[in-house]
DNA sequence: TTAGTATATGCAAGTCATTTGCATTTGTCA
DNA sequence: TGACAAATGCAAATGACTTGCATATACTAA
């Protein structure tokens, strides 16, 4: 098996079972967030199975622990990615769906002024784009 | 009645209903993105009343019409505020839930890039930070 | 290697936001 | 004012996500 699965499950003191090895695995090929759903059906690809619910579970558990966490694609369903990924956000096509990764992101001027004018300390931010793909401009 | 509200239909081509006007109004009134139901309760708060589908509904219409939008505060419902509200961003508590605005915002070189690299035609973008407010810090 | 135990899983049922069908009402325009 | 398309209320449906509970499984200590 996979010991870069391995160690994060360790890592992060979590039951190495064949669930969230599926789940894991899933998350780690996809090179895009994905939901639920996504996750269960590409485990059935490999022929193995796990329940919806344990896969929620599972999900729940991956974001308590830093593995993963949710992202926002103003869909109606929330989806998931590694957080072993470099920092990076996304670009979200309105008419296809496709979803695009970019890796730039100086917001430090932003973060400044919020920190400076509101008092409040920031933990993280998420960045969407939405518009038009190369393919569908 | 508020001729804004007026204008603001009439614009959209949209007709002038006790619905929609209650719920235009809630929106205007609030500070930060709603979610249907609070409207709802805004609305029967001023002793009137529109059914949960009937704004459901409306926000639709208001969102295909660009009066207002929808923002995915990483909560498990979806908030919508209007889109005459200048170009802004919000700053979410983890700990209370307070939404704060933002105005700043400069993402000009990281749009350039999106453009330049991925052939992406940028309509809008949404931006979230979440962390602790000043009271909660 | 094995028994013991806490934890994880599957299944079925529940919850809750959002959507939809349909009969009725209402806004608009001639 | 009358006609008609569009909007609304109500009730039922949908679909993502959660939960209860009995069973199965991973890990630990002997």
């Amino acid at each position: 098996m996979n010991s870069m699965i391995k160690k994060t499950l360790q890592g992060a003191n979590l039951k190495q079972t064949k669930a969230r090895i599926a789940v894991l695995s899933a998350l780690e090929e996809s090179k895009v967030p994905m939901d639920a759903s996504e996750i269960h059906k590409q485990i059935q690809k490999s022929n193995s199975d796990v329940d919806l619910a344990t896969i929620y579970r599972i999900l729940e558990k991956f974001e308590a622990s830093g593995i993963a966490h949710r992202v926002n694609l103003n869909k109606d369903r929330f989806h998931y990615e590694l957080l072993s990924l470099p920092h990076h956000h996304h670009v979200v096509c309105k008419v296809c769906g496709k979803v695009q990764d970019i890796q730039d992101c100086d917001l430090s001027t932003v973060e400044q002024s919020v920190k400076e004018n509101l008092g409040f300390a920031i933990q993280n931010h998420r960045l969407e784009f939405f518009g038009f793909c190369k393919n569908c401009s």
